[in-house]
RNA sequence: GCGGAUGUGGCGUAAUGGCAGCCGCGCCAGACUUAGGAUCUGGUGCCGUAAGGCGUGGGGGUUCGAGUCCCUUCAUCCGCACCA
C-alpha cells in the first residue's frame, strides 16, 4: 500500500476540526504553555510560502507541548484593519470590510491546509466590533490615565488631580510630575486650578494623560491622506506604499508611551528575546544621559562691532549703498552751519569718547550723524522740517532706524547754534545711558539645549537651534528676518527623503542673535540649521565644533571658530576633523584645565547645577506615538467633542461603530473620511472624532484577547490572565522590532499597572524567523527570434533576459510542456517557441529578489501541499535552516523530505519478501507489517538516541536538525529492517509535531482510535546508549592516524599502556619521545611529540 | 557612521573546544523494469596515480587540540542613522 498523502491529509484536517481536538481549555490542572504567532494582516494575495514558516514552527512547539502534558494555547487571528484594503476599496469602491472578509477566507482556507492545531474558537479579528470595542475601551482607560512619576506607575487620573487641589503645580519643566511633558506648562497654585474652569482643566490635564490630544510635528504622508507613526517611516518615505513624508505641526491625538521609556529599556533584561531585536529597541529608545543647560540670548542684538563682523560700518541697504555713498559725500562738501558746528564738536569728543560719522548711508537713508558703537542716530532738523509732510517723513524714517535698532535724536538749528554744550550733553547722557531701549543687554529668553559633553563647555563658539525651535521668530533680528523665514520654509517644506539624502550638505543661518556663554560672558551668535532636530533633546545645541564632527562641518561651513578645549591622545589634526572621543585632558577650560574627559564631565555638571544654569539630565530618542490617521478602515476614536472639550463616551455605550461613508476619501475642506457619515454625532448633537486608531492599536494587546476571547463582558478576564499569564513563546518577523513590540509592552505596562492584569511583559521569550526571499527563473530569448537559449549556451547569443513563471520550473529546468500550453502568457507565441536545449533540457537563469507577483516569482503553500502534501511542505520549510536565517525559496530539496516520508510508511507497509508478515491482531489494517517482537538492541539504540536528539533539538528550537536526525532514524530502522511496534509507536509521537498527519494516520492504523495529539512523549532513557566499547581516533600533535577500539571501561592509564603498546604508534612516533599523552576517555587520544 | 547577524563542498546545511562536511539536493556509476519527475545499491571537499598533502573569508593569538574561544581585518545581509 503506498503512501497516499491527498486522503490521510483530508481525513485527518477533517477529523480535528470534528472533533475540536485542539480546542484549549480554560481552566486546567496542567501546566499552562502559551504559543502565539504574530497574527497576520490578510492581504489581497494570500499566503506564500514565507508565512507559514514560523506558523509551522510554533505548531510544532505546540503540539510537542501537548505531548510533553502542557494545556496549550495557540491561537491566531487577524489584524484586519488596515491600509492596503482601504486603498483597494478607493480605487474599486468596494467596502474594506468585504474585502478583508474574502481575503480573510482565503487565508483561513490556505492555513487549514497545513495542518495547524489552531483553537479557531478563540479567533480574533481586529475589526469585528466585538473586538474593537474593548480596543476603545482600552483608549478610553488610557485616556483616563496619568503616568505618575513619583510612584512610577500608571494611574487614574483622579490622582492626579487630587495633586492639584492640594498641591497646584509647580510649572517648571523639570517638575516631576511632568514627566518631561514636552511643551512647558505655566504653574499654577491649588486655589487656582479649583478655580479654572472646564476647558482650562481639560487642557491642563492633556499634558498628563496617557492618550492626549496635543501638537506636534508629524509624519505627514500627502498620497495617503494621512499621518504616520515613527516606525511607519522607513528612510523618509512611509512603508506602505513608498510615499514620501512631510514634517507638519499638527494636533493629534497621542500616546504617552515617553513616560515609559526608562521601564522599557529595563525591561528588556527580564526577557529573552535575540539580542539584535533588543538592540533595535534600546537603539529606538536611544537614552542618553548628559545635561540641560541655559544661554541667555542678547537682547535685543549686539552692535555690529560687537558681533565681529568686520564691515560693521557698511550699514546701507546693498542695492543703494553706492548711490547713498555718493550723495552722503556730496552733502559733506556742503554742511548747514549747524551741521558744521556739531560736527566739529562730535569730532572733538565733546561728547566723550563716542565715536561719530557724519553723513552715514543707513539702510535707504543718509543719516547726520551716528555712533554705530552705540546705534544712536543724531539728527539736525532744519525749518522746512516743521512741515506737516515733512513731519510724517520724519517719522517714517525715525521708526525704520528703529527697526534697524538705532534710537534716534533730533535736534534743531537753533538749539545746536544756541546751545551746542547742552546738545552734547543730551548727547552723551543718551549714550551713556545703558541700557537704552536700542542696546542689547541680557534679556528674557533662555535657550536650552541638552548635552552629553559639558565638558566641552569651553570650546562653544555658537548655539544652533532646529528651524522649527519656538524661539526662532522670537531672537531673530529685522536684519536676518526674511533669510531665516526663507531657510525655515525651505527646511520645514521639504520631504523627509529629502532632508536625509542632503545630509552631507551643511545648511543653516544666521539669525542675527547672540546668546552669552554662561561662562566666558562671551557673545555667541545663534544659527539654525536642520542638522539639530526638533524632536530630539530641546530642539537646541550647543555647538563645540573642535569636539563635535556635525559641528565642525557647520562651523568649516560658516567660517566660525573651532576653539580646542581637548588634548587628543593620538595624533590629530583639527585642520581636518573635530576630535570627538570621549579621552584626552582638557585645556583652555578654566576650572576644567587637566582633568580627563570623564572626570570633567562631572565637574561641569556641578558647577552647571551649582550656578542654577542646567540639571543633569537623560534624554529619550523615543517620541510620542501618533495614534491618529485620517484614514476610514481602523477603529473609530471613542471619543467626542462638547463645547470644544473631548469627551470620551460612557463605556457602556460601546462600541462606536465605524460608519457607513459614501467614499472612502478625505472630504473637500480636507477632513478624514469619517466626516463623511451622515448625521454621525453623539447624541445627535456633538461631533465625533475623525481620526480613527492606527494599525498597532488591536494588536498591542490581542495577546490578552486570546486568553479569553469570547468574553462579552470584559477584554479579558482576570482568571484567565491569571491562568495564562504571559506567552511563553512569541514568533514573528524582525521588521515589528520598534512598532508592534514596543506598542504591546507599552500597554501592557499601562494595563497592568491600573490594575487590569499582572504581567509586565506580553512575552517571555521571542524568536524572529527569517524571511523566506523568492528565487526568480529567467530564460534568455534570442533576439528577433521565437527561440530560447539554454542557460549554459547563452553566452554564445545575444539573448534578452525575460522572466519566466517559477511555477513551470523544477530544480532549473524548464518544463517545455507546460511553457508551450501557457495561455494567456506575456510572452508571445510561446506556443510555437524553439530552444537550444543542452543535455536534452533546458536550463534557467536565477537571482534571489523579494517574493513578489511582478518577477513571477511567488509560490504558494497550496501549490506544494497539492504536489507533495502538508507533511512534506511542513518538514521541508522546517529542513531549510535554521529558522532565523533569511534564505531562497528553492524546491530543489523537497524530493528528498519527500522520500523520507514515503520511507517512514514502508516501515509499517513493507512488501512481504522484504519483512516478515506482522503476528499482530489488534491493528486497524490487515497490510500492515507491523511486528509485535521484542525490540533488539541496536534498534532501541536507534529510537532513543532520535529521541535525546528530538527533545533538544525542540528545546533549542533548532527544527532543521529534527528533519535530519528523522531521517538517520528512519535509514537506519530501515536497514535494520525494523517492524517493531514498540519502537515505530513512540517514532511516530516523536514525528508527529512535524508531520501530524501520516502519524494520525499511522497511529490509527496501528489500532489506535484516538488522536495521537495528547499521546505521552517516549522518554529517553541512557541506557540504551551505553556502548562497552569506544573508538578512538588516535592523533599525533592533534592530527588523526588511526582508530583504536578500546572498552570504555579502561582507565586513562590502562589507556595510555594500551595506546603505547600498538604498532601504529611507533610508526607514527618514529624516534620521537611523546612529550605529553592527552587522553579524555569516550572522546580522543592525542600524543604531542 | 553606529549596532546586529552571517561567512564551511557545486547548492541548502551539520558539528557540548575533541575524527570538519551529518542529513538532503545535485552529480557519477550500477541494479530493477510498467522507460519514469518511481525504487534500490555504491561513490562524491580539493590537489595527487598513490603515499600523502591542503582545507571552515584573510591575518594573528590562547590551547595538547579551534569551524567553535580571544584580538584584528575583509565581505555580504539587515536595522538605525546629523540623536547633540
Amino acid at each position: 500500500m503506498d503512501y497516499h498523502f491527498k486522503d490521510i491529509e483530508q481525513r485527518w484536517q477533517k477529523f480535528w476540526a470534528e472533533n475540536k481536538t485542539f480546542r484549549t481549555e480554560d481552566a486546567s490542572a496542567k501546566p499552562k504553555y502559551y504559543v502565539l504567532d504574530m497574527f497576520p494582516y490578510p492581504s489581497g494575495a494570500g499566503l506564500h510560502v514565507g508565512h507559514p514558516l514560523g506558523y509551522i514552527a510554533s505548531d510544532i512547539v505546540a503540539r510537542y507541548k501537548r505531548h510533553k502534558g502542557f494545556n496549550v494555547l495557540h491561537p491566531m487571528g487577524y489584524d484586519s484593519f488596515g491600509l492596503p484594503a482601504e486603498q483597494y476599496a478607493i480605487q474599486t469602491g468596494q467596502h474594506p470590510a468585504i474585502t478583508t472578509e474574502q481575503n480573510i477566507n482565503r487565508y483561513r482556507e490556505q492555513l487549514d491546509k497545513i495542518g495547524f492545531s489552531f483553537d479557531w474558537e478563540r479567533e480574533v479579528r481586529t475589526s469585528d466590533p466585538e473586538y474593537y470595542k474593548w480596543t476603545q475601551w482600552i483608549f478610553i482607560q488610557l485616556f483616563n490615565a496619568w503616568y505618575n512619576p513619583r510612584t512610577n506607575k500608571t494611574e487614574h487620573i483622579d490622582s492626579l488631580i487630587k495633586v492639584f487641589e492640594t498641591e497646584g503645580f509647580k510649572g517648571d519643566h523639570h517638575d516631576i510630575l511632568t514627566g518631561d511633558i514636552e511643551h512647558n506648562l505655566d504653574a499654577f497654585t491649588s486655589e487656582e486650578w479649583k478655580k479654572f474652569d472646564e476647558k482650562k482643566r481639560s487642557d491642563v490635564l492633556m499634558n498628563f494623560r496617557i492618550a492626549y490630544l496635543g501638537e506636534a510635528y508629524v509624519n505627514w504622508c500627502p498620497a495617503l491622506g494621512t499621518v504616520l507613526a515613527n516606525d511607519e517611516v522607513k528612510e523618509g518615505v512611509s512603508e506602505r506604499g513608498g510615499y514620501p513624508v512631510e514634517k507638519k505641526l499638527m494636533k493629534q491625538w497621542s500616546m504617552r508611551i515617553t513616560a515609559y521609556s526608562q521601564r522599557l529599556l529595563d525591561g528588556l533584561d527580564k526577557i529573552d528575546w535575540t539580542d539584535s531585536l533588543k538592540e533595535s529597541q534600546r537603539n529606538w529608545i536611544g537614552k542618553s544621559e548628559g545635561t540641560s543647560l541655559r544661554f541667555k540670548v542678547l537682547t535685543p542684538n549686539p552692535s555690529p562691532r560687537e558681533r565681529g563682523t568686520k564691515l560693521y560700518y557698511l550699514t546701507a541697504d546693498a542695492d543703494k549703498a553706492a548711490l547713498l555713498l555718493k550723495l552722503a559725500k556730496n552733502n559733506r562738501k556742503g554742511p548747514t552751519p549747524s551741521e558744521d558746528i556739531l560736527w566739529q564738536a562730535l569730532r572733538n569728543r565733546k561728547v566723550g569718547g563716542f565715536k561719530f560719522r557724519r553723513q552715514h548711508p543707513i539702510k535707504m537713508f543718509i543719516a547726520d550723524f551716528v555712533c554705530l558703537e552705540k546705534n544712536i542716530v543724531v539728527e539736525i532738523d532744519g525749518g522746512y522740517h516743521f512741515t506737516d509732510e515733512q513731519k510724517k517723513a520724519d517719522e517714517i524714517r525715525t521708526s525704520e532706524l528703529e527697526i534697524a535698532r538705532f534710537k534716534v535724536i533730533r535736534f534743531t538749528n537753533e538749539e545746536v547754534l544756541n546751545d551746542l554744550d547742552s546738545v552734547c550733553q543730551q548727547i552723551r547722557q543718551v549714550c551713556e545711558d545703558s541700557p537704552s531701549p536700542m542696546e542689547r543687554g541680557p534679556g528674557g529668553e533662555d535657550i536650552e539645549v541638552f548635552t552629553t559633553r559639558p565638558d566641552t563647555i569651553f570650546g562653544v563658539s555658537f548655539v544652533t537651534l532646529a528651524p522649527e525651535h519656538e524661539l526662532v521668530s522670537k531672537i531673530t533680528t529685522d536684519e536676518f528676518r526674511s533669510a531665516v523665514d526663507a531657510y525655515v520654509t525651505m527646511a520645514t517644506n521639504r520631504s523627509e527623503r529629502d532632508r536625509m539624502a542632503d545630509v552631507k550638505n551643511v545648511s543653516g543661518q544666521f539669525t542675527g542673535a547672540y546668546a552669552i556663554h554662561p561662562f566666558t560672558g562671551k557673545n555667541i551668535p545663534v544659527y539654525i540649521g536642520d542638522y539639530v532636530l526638533a524632536g530630539y533633546g530641546t530642539g537646541a545645541v550647543m555647538a563645540v565644533p573642535a569636539h563635535d564632527e556635525r559641528d565642525f562641518k557647520f562651523a568649516t561651513h560658516f567660517k566660525l571658530e573651532k576653539p580646542q578645549v581637548i588634548t587628543p591622545t593620538r595624533e590629530h589634526s583639527f585642520e581636518e576633523n573635530s576630535w570627538d572621543e570621549k579621552e584626552g585632558k582638557l585645556v583652555n577650560s578654566d576650572f576644567l584645565n587637566g582633568l580627563e574627559v570623564k572626570a570633567a564631565i562631572k565637574k561641569a555638571i556641578e558647577k552647571i547645577e551649582e550656578k542654577k544654569i542646567g540639571n543633569g539630565k537623560i534624554n529619550f530618542r523615543l517620541r510620542d506615538a501618533v495614534f491618529g490617521r485620517q484614514r476610514y478602515w481602523g477603529e473609530p476614536i471613542p471619543v467626542y467633542y462638547k463645547n470644544g472639550i473631548p469627551h470620551c463616551i460612557p463605556e457602556n455605550e460601546l462600541p462606536l461603530v465605524l460608519p457607513e461613508v459614501d467614499k472612502f476619501l478625505p472630504t473637500e475642506d480636507g477632513e478624514p473620511p469619517l466626516a463623511r457619515a451622515k448625521d454621525w454625532k453623539y447624541k445627535g448633537e456633538f461631533d465625533y472624532e475623525h481620526t480613527t486608531m492606527p494599525g498597532w492599536a488591536g494588536s498591542s494587546w490581542y495577546f490578552l484577547r486570546y486568553m479569553d476571547a469570547n468574553n462579552k463582558n470584559e477584554f479579558v478576564s482576570k482568571n484567565a490572565v491569571d491562568y495564562w499569564g504571559s506567552v511563553d513563546l512569541y514568533l514573528g518577523g524582525s521588521e515589528h522590532a520598534t512598532g508592534h513590540l514596543l506598542y504591546v509592552r507599552f500597554w501592557t505596562m499601562a494595563l497592568k499597572d491600573l490594575g487590569f492584569i499582572n504581567v509586565e511583559e506580553p512575552a517571555k521569550k521571542l524568536i524572529n524567523q527569517g524571511m523566506i526571499q523568492g528565487r526568480s527563473n529567467f530564460i534568455y530569448k534570442l533576439k528577433d527570434e521565437n527561440k530560447y537559449v539554454s542557460f549554459g549556451l547563452k553566452d554564445k547569443y545575444e539573448t534578452r533576459r525575460l522572466y519566466i513563471d517559477v511555477n513551470l520550473v523544477s530544480n532549473d529546468e524548464l518544463n517545455l510542456e507546460e511553457f508551450k500550453n501557457l495561455k494567456n502568457s506575456y510572452l508571445e507565441d510561446n506556443c510555437n517557441a524553439e530552444f537550444i536545449l543542452e543535455d536534452a533540457k533546458y536550463i534557467c537563469g536565477y537571482e534571489v529578489e523579494k517574493m513578489s507577483k511582478s518577477k513571477w516569482n511567488v509560490v504558494s503553500p497550496d501549490k506544494i501541499c497539492a504536489e507533495y502534501g502538508a507533511d512534506c511542505l511542513r518538514l521541508y520549510e522546517m529542513f531549510l535552516g535554521p529558522l532565523e536565517l533569511s534564505k531562497p525559496w528553492n524546491t530543489n530539496g523537497i524530493t528528498g523530505v519527500y522520500g523520507f516520508l514515503k520511507k517512514l510508511w514502508r516501515l509499517f507497509y513493507a512488501s512481504n519478501d522484504q519483512r516478515q508478515t506482522t503476528n499482530e491482531t489488534t491493528t486497524n489494517d490487515k497490510q500492515l507489517t507491523v511486528s509485535d517482537e521484542a525490540p533488539t538492541k541496536e534498534e532501541l539504540k536507534t529510537l532513543h538516541k532520535t529521541i535525546k536528539k528530538i527533545t533538544e533539538d525542540i528545546d533549542r528550537f533548532s527544527f532543521n536538525t529534527s528533519v535530519s536526525s528523522f531521517m538517520i532514524c528512519v535509514n537506519e530502522l530501515t536497514e535494520l529492517k525494523c517492524n517493531k511496534r514498540q519502537i515505530l509507536e513512540p517514532l511516530l509521537i516523536l514525528i508527529s509535531p512535524y508531520a501530524p498527519h501520516i502519524s494520525e494516520e499511522l497511529w490509527n492504523k496501528l489500532g489506535h482510535n484516538d488522536s495521537i495529539a495528547f499521546e505521552k512523549f517516549p522518554e529517553f532513557n541512557p541506557e540504551y546508549l551505553v556502548e562497552s566499547n569506544f573508538s578512538y581516533p588516535v592523533s599525533f600533535n592533534g592530527k588523526t592516524r588511526f582508530q583504536l577500539e578500546l572498552p570504555v571501561s579502561l582507565t586513562v592509564q590502562e589507556i595510555e599502556k594500551e595506546v603505547m603498546s600498538r604498532e601504529e604508534v611507533k610508526k607514527y612516533l618514529g624516534d620521537a619521545t611523546p612529550k605529553k599523552i592527552i587522553i579524555v576517555p569516550k572522546r580522543i587520544i592525542n600524543i604531542v611529540h
